[in-house]
DNA sequence: TCGAAAATATTGAACTTTCAAGAATAGATG
DNA sequence: CATCTATTCTTGAAAGTTCAATATTTTCGA
């Protein structure tokens, strides 16, 4: 008979597990596309998230793009040096720097973003449009439901 | 008219994000529920695939846990120190060096599966037994077509 | 309005990861 | 079998991330 208390699947059972190795195959590949432009995934996630033209707070920015609050200032500052972002301070409050894409920064996202579809297109075709489309459909709904 | 060559979808709506984004969250949650023991979710990933009692050589279990070999190396280097696991020479390949858990790694090893397990659980009942099936399903069959 | 508490961002130190190179062993080729 | 190449693992330096503490500004209650 099957114990039912306790049972002891192998690791590639759990969905922490599965979730790990496809973010890493996934990210893998994309940052091999953005090697084109020697430029880190993280990077890509910041200008796209910047180029709605309106600042963002770092606060709002770490969120979106899914880094935690010193890793996001440190790595501002790179691209900072790079001239692709810039900081104002929020004048509404002081306490907040916004965040703007430069025009380089803007030229550059346009290239990033090209690369960036390339690889959904794809992912899309290999794995397959139905498959894709249904897959996102449950990451999001895990995502609403985990936040 | 919907203009079909580049398309410009916001960042989430790319699969990478979606999956980085799951990831993050549920990692975020097993990494709380393993501070109970102060275990880091790789160390946990370590333990339980030795926990079959062959010996992994590092290269094998560079791939099972998802760090790459530099990284993995440093971690076992702590997990030697904290006597979880250790080192043995391949006798058929010198080369090859052949990881095991400890007596103390298999008993901290069982406490980590039960709290991995909560989880588990814990997911399963809130996102669904189906929901949670169907999103393995297709993580896996990801992982086969993007490998 | 004053002062305590909360929110926002940055910093420096500690730790971890990564990259490139190196050391050791095995396999292949002439 | 001698040597050349490939495989496996580790190391040291550089780069990146994280934690805890700090500085600044805002908010809120007495």
């Amino acid at each position: 008979m099957a114990r039912s208390p306790s049972r002891n699947p192998p690791i590639t059972e759990h969905l922490a597990y599965l979730l790990a190795q496809a973010n890493r195959e996934i990210n893998r590949q994309l940052e091999a596309r953005l090697r084109d432009e020697g430029v880190p995934v993280e990077q890509w996630r910041i200008l796209k998230v910047l180029s709605d033209g309106k600042g963002h707070s770092m606060g709002e920015l770490a969120d979106e793009v899914l880094l935690n609050h010193p890793t996001l200032t440190k790595m501002i500052d790179r691209m900072v040096s790079d001239a692709l972002v810039y900081r104002a301070q929020d004048p509404d409050d002081r306490r907040k720097v916004l965040m703007y894409s430069s025009e380089r920064g803007k030229a550059l996202t346009q290239r990033l973003n090209a690369l960036a579809l390339r690889q959904e297109a794809h992912i899309a075709e290999s794995y397959g449009d139905k498959a894709t489309a249904e897959l996102k459909r449950l990451l999001e709904s895990l995502i609403d439901t985990a936040t």
